[in-house]
DNA sequence: AGTCATACTGAATCACCATTCATTTGACTC
DNA sequence: GAGTCAAATGAATGGTGATTCAGTATGACT
């Protein structure tokens, strides 16, 4: 019996049907609506309310209320690390390559600022959370600045006494506040633009004296 | 009626008497509690059995729980901005300043994982709890920085064309991420330890060419 | 036009826990 | 040793909201 509670629990929707659209708006409300009230005070309820669909739809699609934020979140990521990976295959030199992943990192918040909080505060919400998501995905992203610091290193562009994994901590660490800041004030400018000057700072402090 | 709790609710305790020492150990079982769980997954109720008092005892010290978290962060956030204020006073040279300013910081933090783990997580935990933290004290301490930075522009040790408020970002975004970075880390280092090749990279990024 | 499977619905359940407050404690006074 | 009062107690209350599940809708196939 109940088949139909084991069929439709196929949280990342089997690839059929309609499925994946009522998948992705309810994805995308969860997103809204969190970044709004944050979420532990965001109700399911409203989610579904929001995505047009009943309370108990949402777990034909999630397990439960945490899994909607983790799904959110990993959808989200691996989408920014694709299009990333993409974008930097075409770049050589790493003081460009850089340079090109803060663009990217300050335009993708930026352009969704729902996304943007979720990010900056829910994901920090609880030390499980952060620890699960770091280890998931928070890990990738810091190897893949390590790995342009050493091979900026390795050409002799960037100082070889300084460590590759402060030096990530350095650029992660001021795109992020980048990023909070953002959120936190009035917003009348474009996060990408603060890019190029943030990016200034630490590439300087890399960088060989010449 | 009730004069009691009238009398007791006097959050910011009252200077009488023995009732300083329960709230200070109230305070301290809940930053614990808060680390360990999360404020959302914490009860009162831990909080009280850690504390050993009882339930409403809570009560008569804070107004909610809410209130309990804001008062343990605004009570270290304050104990630390003092130190750091005394200590940089002795100092001229903004290098410097900026160098005790990032020991401080990672000291700080790095002696108590518990107030580490509820500022990089319980705070941010929600927009209107970063907001309202942000605007009682990050401002400060930011503002703390970009005058420090200031005053290396205007002695001609760090570059003029660089904006205090992207630098005073790095700086703080580089220290944040770095204590986050230990808390998930296995913590067989001291967070102190980081403090010069992290700052070595700030600096020379303001720093002219000589 | 009946059968069946699948997708969806939303009201009802029920565990949880912040908060309250009637009562107790104990220190101090006269 | 009765009276007073601030301080503390902890069981009871009540609101909340995640999750469930019995039932309804849809539509495909015969």
């Amino acid at each position: 019996m109940k088949a139909r509670h084991t069929a439709g629990a196929k949280a990342p929707p089997v690839e059929g049907a309609r499925s994946t659209e009522k998948y992705g708006r309810i994805l995308q409300s969860a997103i809204e609506v969190f970044a709004e009230h944050g979420y532990f005070n965001s109700r399911v309820s409203d989610i579904a309310l929001r995505a047009n669909v009943a309370d108990g739809t949402i777990y034909l699609y999630f397990k439960n209320k945490e899994q909607i934020l983790m799904a959110a979140i990993d959808f989200a990521f691996t989408t920014f690390m694709r299009a990333a990976e993409t974008e930097l295959e075409r770049i050589r030199d790493p003081r460009l390559r850089l340079r090109k992943l803060a663009a990217l990192h300050l335009e993708s918040l930026g352009a969704n600022r729902g996304l943007a909080m979720v990010f900056q505060t829910e994901l920090r919400q609880s030390a499980k959370f952060l620890t699960e998501f770091s280890h998931r995905h928070l890990i990738e992203y810091f190897d893949l600045i390590r790995s342009i610091v050493r091979q900026g290193q390795a050409a002799g562009q960037f100082r070889s006494e300084i460590s590759d994994k402060i030096a990530a901590n350095c650029f992660f660490g001021a795109l992020d506040a980048m990023v909070t800041s953002w959120l936190l004030s009035e917003r009348d400018y474009k996060l990408g633009n603060a890019s190029d000057a943030l990016v200034d700072i630490i590439l300087n402090g890399m960088e060989k004296r010449n």
